[in-house]
DNA sequence: TCCAGAACGGCACGTGCCGTGCCGAAAGGA
DNA sequence: TCCTTTCGGCACGGCACGTGCCGTTCTGGA
């Protein structure tokens, strides 16, 4: 199993040939068999693996990012949603996850297979922990029990992938701000239709 | 230029065989060799006038919509963004478009050019529209001065394509309506910082 | 120690679509 | 009438797909 031509080994080397290949050239003109031939594999050893090229990609970010947006805890609501979407802004608006995981959200836009993996490894517990540290808060009296938490995190997350995948201006910490500080003059008021 | 066969004529011809097949076969299996054989085109003909497929699809749509996103004016702003609101949801919840729009933004992750384009002559527009309806608003006194207009449009806009693209959930007027409701609690404030 | 089976690299194949030439026909304007 | 533009049809080379096959190398159990 030490051998790096076998098993879990060659697939971290697949990986890493892929994420290198793709911030070369880029995703679109990557393809499995410039992999394959960078990695010094045969094609076999990778669709052994993975179904598809998105399915490839997905692994190899996950890979990489390792749960660096793991959430903080201080107390202050406030200063850790900031500090977490922070984080996001800076490995979503930077290379090599930033155009990497544009690219792989543009594929899932065809491809039902795909998405679904992305929700169910990425979006979703990403989602979770957010709207987990925002009940938290609620239950520490930081917040408005009124107000739907699920829809806190969308109001959060939204417009940040917006402008990632739409508008496609550089995402910067002072325009997340800005929808924290909006956010938080909903939920801070006890408004009860919420 | 009424023969069918030439000019802007066959242009739509071609148009509408792509929104057909796409709508039929899906955008990932739609190729330009098949539009051409189901619109009884030569390739040229196609490629004489859209440098992609997602050039051709943009244009296709952009002939299937017609501005049927106008904004509409009664005085009342929530009223307003709400019935606007409601004709996006209904657009890009349903076929034709929703399943192609989904797709043509999917495509535009690694087409520049393309996302260009879909900026240019749709997003932007829009989001135009948009704000200066809430400019209007704001001038009649309905808003807090203090709101970044640009702002609120994207934190209308930003949960609606999150939903869209990321969670693929329905979309659905009681969503969008959740979304509008927390925004105006923020608007209405006289919140100085933002 | 040996051996069966799994995993591997390399190669070749058929397929589908790409984008681009070339041809002759048809349409439209001067 | 003639010339230019646009068109459909066809063929081409190129590329990546996904899948076979072969011979080799590694692994784990007998």
């Amino acid at each position: 199993m030490t051998n790096p031509s076998r098993g879990a080994a060659r697939t971290e080397v697949i990986m890493r040939t892929t994420l290198e290949l793709g911030q070369e050239i880029g995703y679109a003109k990557l393809s499995i068999e410039a992999v394959a031939a960078r990695a010094g594999a045969g094609k076999h050893t990778i669709y052994r693996r993975w179904p598809s090229k998105g399915a490839l990609l997905l692994d190899s970010l996950l890979s990489l990012h390792k749960s660096s947006l793991d959430y903080p805890d201080t107390g202050d609501i406030f200063a850790d949603l900031r500090t977490q979407i922070h984080a996001a802004v800076d490995l979503m608006g930077n290379p090599p996850f930033g155009p990497l995981y544009q690219a792989l959200v543009g594929e899932a836009q065809h491809d039902p297979q795909l998405a679904a993996a992305l929700n169910e490894r990425f979006i979703t517990p990403q989602a979770a922990m957010t709207v987990a540290r925002l009940e938290t808060a609620r239950d520490q009296g930081q917040l408005s029990p009124a107000f739907d938490l699920s829809l806190a995190m969308a109001i959060l997350s939204g417009p940040l992938y917006f402008q990632f995948l739409i508008t496609q201006e550089p995402l910067t910490h002072e325009y997340v701000d800005r929808v924290l500080r909006a956010l938080f003059t909903g939920m801070e008021k006890s408004s009860s239709s919420l």
